[in-house]
DNA sequence: ATGGATGCAAAGCCTTTGCAAGCTT
DNA sequence: AAGCTTGCAAAGGCTTTGCATCCAT
């Protein structure tokens, strides 16, 4: 990112300043599913003056103008993806608690035709499965907590 | 429900309680996305002196038994979907902020062999549709808060 | 000079938990 | 009798907001 962003929120109505710009760049150098701590431990590498509500208003930001979305992995924290052009989806351990992505493309077409047989305009997708990954599969999965199965 | 939820819970090791049939039988009584505080709610129609935490502490267990599980709809509060036996997705407006819910079947089947192929063994699935449905396209869709455009 | 942006600190809100008393088994 | 449940109230924890000050335009 840089000048394209700059000029992009100039567009919008927004100013850029140095705590923005850092802001910016630290989530698009982050992962997937970043949450607002994250990104202010990050930004805080790198300026530590710079507050935890302007790292949050600015993930909003960047929510707003279309550059990211929320999402929730289900630990009750708010996380933030960057809008990719691939449409993706993802598998959610529940045993490890791991979070990989899967493209699914043709998924896409086949959901956006059942929408809008619905009269419904798809804008953007979220699919995620739960399930156990590779890895807890050969573990046998002895992270289980409770006696009850939590399973769906 | 009635007599087999109150039998399987006791395979589980929980009591039956007044409050916890009122609970579990409100529950799956209202419809989807179901809230902590729509259910107290209706709840206390029926029994004014059942407690908030009694109720929270309810719906958890319905979803630790695996009758129900958590969704996230976005607007920061958590909501309860009892497990159907068909698998479903939801369609959200992002003008008037409806939630409906379409079978996505063939979906599912797809998208068991996508996880499937990952060595990923799925459990449940959860398909979202972000885009504006039909009666705010007919509106020409003016709820529009900010200058800047919240589309992915 | 003007209005958005920032930082700090405090509010807000929903979610959880501690405890003593009450019930189901 | 034993232990899970309940209710009330308070604590937690993440998310938002108020405000005076600062900075980009």
């Amino acid at each position: 990112m840089g000048i394209f962003v700059k000029e992009f929120l100039k567009t919008k109505g927004f100013k850029m300043t140095p705590q923005r710009e850092l802001i910016f760049r630290s989530f698009f150098e982050m992962g997937e599913h970043v949450s607002v701590d994250e990104l202010y431990d990050k930004v805080r590498q790198e300026d530590s003056s710079v507050g935890y509500a302007t790292v949050w208003r600015n993930l909003k930001l960047i929510c707003k103008v279309g550059l990211a979305e929320e999402v929730n992995i289900g630990d009750g924290i708010t996380r933030y993806d960057r809008v990719t052009r691939v449409p993706h989806g993802h598998l959610f351990c529940t045993s490890c608690k791991t979070v990989t992505e899967i493209t699914v493309e043709q998924l896409v077409g086949l959901l956006s035709q059942t929408a809008k047989t619905r009269g419904f305009v798809p804008e953007s997708f979220k699919i995620e499965v739960q399930g156990v990954c590779k890895e807890c599969r050969g573990a046998a999965g002895e992270k289980d907590k409770s006696g009850a199965s939590a399973g769906g």
